[in-house]
DNA sequence: GATAATTAGTTCTAACAGGAACCAATATAG
DNA sequence: CTATATTGGTTCCTGTTAGAACTAATTATC
């Protein structure tokens, strides 16, 4: 395998990863949020809360760094915070009115925003789109767990 | 177009950068380097130096961010920063003989490293997914600007 | 050649990332 | 029940990120 391929390829990743980035953050950002507190209201948008180690799981934020982000949203008047009364150690989470105003303005116009950048595809080739990142990543997974037995 | 198809492959997308970043981070963490540490490291490997304002142009780090991850390299000794004759304002980074020898230690490594994740494809496939990343990233950019004029 | 506009790097701020250590509450084991 | 282990969250540390403001040097303009 010739390495120029490689590190062309990879870095086309990265580049297309930030370019998403970039993208996406044009928008979330002119409603005065980062993407981690829009990822955070966007996952408790229209449910019943959930626990701190529900929205680690579900986000791409890592505990350790998750009680800042909602400590934010907290002063933001964005979420409450209620102590669980099964479980003295946990907590949930919930959008406050104003939470969920917040993200039943935003959301759809985030979708509608998303979907503009793929106006010109069709569905078919955004399902190979899909399929050829989780081809992608699957190689990077199950290598690296080899990797960790070496 | 369904908005699920968009969301998952946006997820697919986020999925996959984090599996490739996890996955370089393993090889390159062992080195005691961050990823913009290696980042540098690599782009003047093999070089004559270069200015800040060149690295940020080939790396993927912003000039108020090198500063910092020079200076982190400059205690580690792996380069040096000396002000260019020809304009006072810039300076030249280059590789001390550490940085160079850690180099060419670490970067050959590395990249067979990052090639046994693509082990198993053909040259014909991996060509293929950057083709793919390349469209994905031009559908976000060119829409980007497309945005900005709105 | 003095003034104005650019440019190169640094500094500062707010936010995040990953990981280790930590505390309190709960569950487990003897 | 009591000692131990585990779990849920927080805190702390180092490093990164983006962006804005700032400084010093250089180029452009009149």
């Amino acid at each position: 395998m010739p390495q120029a391929i490689l590190r062309s390829t990879l870095r086309e990743l990265v580049h297309c990863y930030q370019a998403f980035e970039g993208y996406a953050s044009a928008d979330i950002c002119q409603q005065g949020l980062t993407i981690s507190q829009f990822d955070i209201l966007v996952t408790l948008g229209n449910g019943q809360g959930m626990t701190p180690k529900e929205l680690v799981e579900k986000t791409l934020i890592t505990k350790g760094t998750l009680t800042g982000v909602v400590d934010r949203l907290q002063i933001k008047g964005l979420v409450n915070r209620t102590r669980s009364t099964l479980d003295g150690r946990s907590q949930i989470i919930t959008l406050t009115k104003k939470g969920q105003t917040l993200f039943e303005k935003v959301f759809p116009g985030h979708l509608a925003y998303m979907g503009q950048a793929f106006a010109h595809l069709q569905t078919k080739e955004i399902s190979h789109i899909e399929e050829v990142l989780s081809n992608l990543r699957h190689a990077f997974e199950s290598q690296k767990i080899k990797g960790k037995t070496l």
